[in-house]
Parts: structure tokens; sequence; C-alpha cells
DNA sequence: TAACATGTTACGGT
DNA sequence: AACCGTAACATGTT
């Protein structure tokens, strides 16, 4: 569920709320929830992995679904406590469960820097661009999954980006030619609207070249698997025949395992 | 069925 | 202060 095309879907699936006035209020979270009583909903963004819903005079709820959270549309989870659950005019609902949720109460546009965010209209490549160059010793599965470059890129957007590009998942930033980094930053962009795409029509695994497979569609290698790989500790796959490590970085050694 | 996973944050130690 | 590693959280799937 929670990279960032599934919260584009997200937002599209609630957009209908806009300007609905919230009647009743509960929920598990800590936060002061009743403080969004009465209020109106002004606005639905996201930004990367975050939803963000603006209530206006500075109060917005931002919801993140970590690995686990869900919600439902006009209907309750069968034996579930909802983290957040949102009454509106018109009868309509909105439930959030096993999230994060947090106000946020300063203006949106201070918090987030929206040219981060692969799934945004304000997305600036050359930002990235940018902020990769400061960071040459980065491995480019780590700067994938950081959010305040690629904001909403997941592990398995990661994965199958590195392969659609051909690039070995430890190549460090740095060893990138000048085509081949422009690639990355494309391609992190354009494989998620693909998989925001293939999401909305039930068909996203189906399209996965290498994300928890087992061999290379090109011809049959065998994947290269680690659990654990880089900074962010994230599951790697990938095929060693076809994607390209830059630079004279020896391979690491098996990641040790880490302990759980 | 136990282990794992599309993720992040809090916290303690260095 | 900055950085690092680990635990914690939560739930559907294999």
């Amino acid at each position: 569920m929670p990279e960032g095309p599934s919260l584009v879907i997200l937002r599209e699936n609630i957009a209908s709320l806009t300007g609905l006035k919230v009647r009743e209020v509960s929920g598990n979270s800590k936060q002061d929830l009743q403080r969004l009583r009465g209020r109106t909903l002004r606005a639905i963004r996201t930004w990367g992995k975050h939803l963000l819903l603006d209530f206006g005079d500075d109060l917005a709820v931002r919801i993140h679904l970590l690995l686990f959270g869900s919600y439902r549309i006009d209907e309750e989870k069968e034996g579930k406590v909802p983290r957040l659950a949102l009454s509106f005019t018109k009868k309509r609902r909105l439930n959030f469960y096993a999230c994060s949720v947090r106000f946020i109460e300063t203006p949106l546009d201070d918090v987030y820097d929206w040219s981060a965010d692969v799934m945004s209209d304000h997305w600036d490549p050359k930002a990235a661009r940018g902020k990769l160059k400061s960071m040459p010793d980065a491995i480019v599965a780590d700067v994938l999954l950081d959010q305040d470059i690629f904001a909403g890129v997941g592990n398995i957007i990661k994965n199958e980006v590195l392969h659609r590009i051909r690039l070995h998942p430890e190549t460090p930033v740095g060893a990138l030619p000048s085509r081949k980094l422009t690639e990355l930053i494309t391609q992190a962009r354009q494989y998620s609207f693909d998989f925001y795409e293939w999401k909305k029509q039930f068909v996203l695994r189906k399209h996965w070249q290498v994300h928890a497979k087992k061999t290379c569609p090109r011809d049959g290698t065998p994947l290269s698997y680690r659990q654990y790989l880089g900074k962010a500790q994230r599951r790697a796959f990938w095929c060693d025949a076809c994607q390209r490590r830059y630079g004279n970085v020896p391979a690491t050694p098996a990641t040790p395992l880490r302990r759980r």
C-alpha cells in the first residue's frame, strides 16, 4: 500500500470529501482529535508517502501508513479500532488504521519541499541532481530511498528502477556517468507513474521484473538477493548479468544477518 | 505457522 | 552535535 503512487490513488479516492465539514471524530490516536470537530476539509494533498488533510488556519492532519496502515471510505474495517475515524456531512466517512497520525500546525508550503516529490507537478529533476552531486559516496540503492531526494520512492520502486536502467544497487552515485545519473532521476519518476497506472488497474504485481523474483526476465539468470543492503538495510533483488556496477568499488561482503 | 514486509521514529550510546 | 545501530510499532500474507 504505502509507496508514493498509492498515496496519490488514496488522495484521488477521497477527493470528493473536500469541502465537507467534520461532524464526529474518534480514534485511538494520541493527538487531540476533537480539535477537528466542526472544521471543514479545505484540501487534500500528498507529499511522497504522506497524506495531508488540510483543514485551513494552519491545521492539517498528516497520515503516514507506514508498513501496515490501511483506510476505508464510507465503511468500517471488521474488528479493527480506527486510529482516526472522521464522520463528515453528507454521511461521508473516512477511517484510518494502524498508521501514524500527526497534526501539522505550520503552513504546508513551509513544511514540504514539493519539488522532491516524484509524483508532484512541482517535481524538479535538477534539484534531485544537485542533492545527488553532494553525496558521491552514497550507493544508488540508498539514495533512491532517501525521501529528501525522491519522496515517495519505496523499496519496490527502488528495485524495479535499478533493473530498468540496468544499474547495480551498490554503485556509488559519484561513479555514475552523467547520462546514467540522468536516467536514475528520470526513471525514479517515470517508474512511479507506471506503478500508479498498474496499481489502479490491479496489475502491479505482474509487472514486477525483479522485486521478490527469483530469475531475471531477460534470460532467466538467477537474481542476486540480499536481505539487508546499504544503509537503509532493505531487501535488494538484482541481476548481476545485466545490472552494471560502475566504479572500482569492490563488492561488499554478504551483509551479516541483522538481528531482529 | 512462524517469519516476514511496499516504513519510519525514538532512543541510547559513541 | 552528529551519527550510528537497535528496538518498537502493526497486520496481512506466505
